[in-house]
DNA sequence: GTCAATTTACTGACCGTCCGGTAAGTTTTT
DNA sequence: AAAAACTTACCGGACGGTCAGTAAATTGAC
């Protein structure tokens, strides 16, 4: 039992970083496998198909962050430091695990649209729901302007969004001042 | 010489839409032959292979955006105002056009190394860079803190980057309040 | 504890389809 | 007539996916 789905494990790490680096549809099955090396047909016992193999790697991601989420942004705080902490937990995660927010919302199209579907809902749940829910409690608490929260949650996390690029230059360690500044830049803008 | 390239022209149109839509590689020469009901083998009267086709529909949309922000943008006025007309200019565009941006910043992965460096210097030379040297005029003014203007750069781009999406409630009209909030969250967040 | 039966975790060969791309011929414009 | 703007027919190869077979691990009857 020790060792069980190793290989599984593998398969998930490496085609998320293919994914990441050349896109879904840029990566192809064979290419998977050969990083691997391990044979096509292996990657199907794992996964029914590709698709199933995206939404795993997808998945398992927003369930990592939720649970994050969840422990470093608990309803007994400020909506300011609530906010701070959902940023500064992002940071937290290494650039190769951020990245996979972008792949999510890059490759949605890619998804037959059952699939879309129920991906898109799992991902307003787990994560995009997360940030809209703070702002509407700050909204409560008059701490922020009465805004629009989808709005400002998708500005929140376009700010970001440069920084889920694999790129040295685009790395931000825990603790840059970039992390900092980009909070208070939003907060600011939407501080009552 | 009046319909010259008409069809050329309806090439660049449609293929950017479904490349925006679905993406470079979700995309094959069939599916934008059929959509203008022409023969695939047209495409490659007018284009060399997909490769230079993707290409066409960047560079002339970079080509575009450079007039406007040279335009709306000259360097007769202070830093803060020309901030805001470039965001102006860029939500004047419509949507669809818009997109194109993030096509570009989404697809450079999936050219060739050749054009891939040689594109990525244009991206920067007609439209990042236009970004920073307004950013690095508002500093030198002493407007703007003295922040890293590439970084800088970078959030401005990506708080708009949610609306270079093709989806209706993404689709920000010209003098829509998100846009201005968009522009003073980022000035105040930047201001000395 | 042994050993046959079964399940797990793969491999190698192969399938039909679609891909980007081309060569040669045909129609249309000048 | 000749150049421009296509179409038709085709190519080799890569694609996602399947299938039969198998070595090794696990299980269960005795």
């Amino acid at each position: 039992m020790r060792e069980k789905n190793l290989l599984k494990q593998r398969i998930l790490e490496e085609a998320a970083r293919l994914f990441v680096e050349r896109g879904y549809n840029g990566i192809s099955m064979r290419e998977i496998s050969e990083a691997l090396k391990v044979s096509k047909a292996a990657l199907y016992y794992h996964f029914k198909d590709k698709e199933a193999l995206l939404l795993a790697i997808l998945t398992g991601y927003l369930g990592e962050i939720e649970t994050l989420l969840d422990v470093n942004c608990p309803p007994v705080q400020d909506a300011r430091t609530r906010l701070v902490h959902l940023v500064e937990t992002i940071f937290n995660q290494p650039l190769e695990r951020r990245a996979i927010i972008r792949l999510a919302s890059q490759e949605i199209p890619s998804l037959r649209s059952e699939a879309r579907q129920s991906f898109h809902a799992l991902y307003h749940q787990k994560f995009i729901g997360k940030i809209e829910a703070i702002l509407q409690d700050g909204i409560e608490r008059a701490e922020f302007k009465p805004i629009n929260v989808q709005a400002a949650a998708w500005i929140l996390l376009g700010m970001m969004y440069p920084f889920f690029y694999a790129s040295p230059e685009r790395d931000l360690q825990p603790g840059d001042p970039l992390i900092y500044m980009m909070t208070e830049i939003f907060l600011n803008g939407i501080a009552q």
